[in-house]
DNA sequence: AAATCTATAATTAGCTA
DNA sequence: ATAGCTAATTATAGATT
């Protein structure tokens, strides 16, 4: 029988072994990831989505690993994470104005990725005050309690088991 | 002395072993990721830049390791799929479009937590669709022609030796 | 569901060829 | 530079709380 540590090469049938699995090994992958980045210099890239469309990615890895490496990395494509400051009242309305008066074209050249360069940034920033006015309201639905508003990995527990169960 | 395996987590000085070291890891990385995907039904995107700009990414994965798993998934290209019960946007114009039709209100209450739901999700999309288009367009640049999945890891030897020499 | 524990499997650093 | 080798480190499946 499947000692401890080993594992078969196919889809795991069980939902719930399946995602405690995925939750441990999406942190590995991550972890490695960065480590590549960092001991050998390049540039990575990851994306994961949970089956029910969760998004993972590195930057909230570097976010977390930084912390150890002295912070000496750029966080990888994303320069524009900033690009507002926190105390800032968000427009959202505004963004989804500039958002909506992007027409990227299909040139495949250079000046074509700036513009998407442009637009990723101005998308991450609605997504970022989407999530956030969403949580808010959900919070004082709720009865008023955590408005972390912008919480990345650590504990969406509700939604993250409503995303499961989908499956 | 460092003892064999054990590893300082910080940049690799000596080129050569810094090298050798990137090969080795890529490929343990990408092994982890395609095992994720296919383990837990997860979709995974990784792109790996060497310092010289050199591209490999998870659909030379996916092709290396279809042969173990019966190749029953798909190969990265439409992750949207399952994402959406409505309309099923398929491209980009048309999620900004959607998007841009979206005037979320400012009364906290329920009918507005389900409008930033949904405009939550389609800004996922677009995200999601505007990175993919953007990775496209910089492997071309970099990779000089290593887009999706040309050359897998094996060997370009000369070309690699130059790319690392750069550094 | 998340954290911890532990036995086992898997990865890998440094060599050698 | 790539490919094996082996010792040592890491990752992780399954159980527990």
């Amino acid at each position: 029988m499947a000692r401890r540590g080993r594992v078969e090469l196919r889809r795991i049938e069980d939902r719930v072994s399946r995602q405690v699995r995925f939750s441990k090994r999406r942190s590995g992958l991550f972890k490695k990831a960065f480590e590549l980045s960092l001991l050998c210099d390049a540039e990575v890239a990851l994306l994961v989505f949970s089956p029910a469309g969760k998004l993972y990615d590195i930057e909230d890895t570097y976010n977390r690993y930084q912390q150890f490496s002295g912070a000496e990395r750029n966080t990888n494509g994303d320069q524009n994470s900033n690009d507002y400051k926190d105390g800032a009242p968000q427009d959202l309305q505004s963004t989804l104005r500039k958002i909506a008066s992007c027409s990227p074209k299909n040139n495949a050249d250079e000046s074509d990725a700036n513009e998407l360069e442009k637009l990723e940034s101005l998308l991450r920033t609605a997504l970022r005050d989407t999530r956030s006015r969403k949580m808010q309201i959900l919070a004082k639905q709720n009865g008023g309690g955590s408005t972390s508003g912008q919480r990345s990995n650590g504990a969406a527990s509700q939604e993250e088991a409503r995303a499961w169960a989908e499956d």
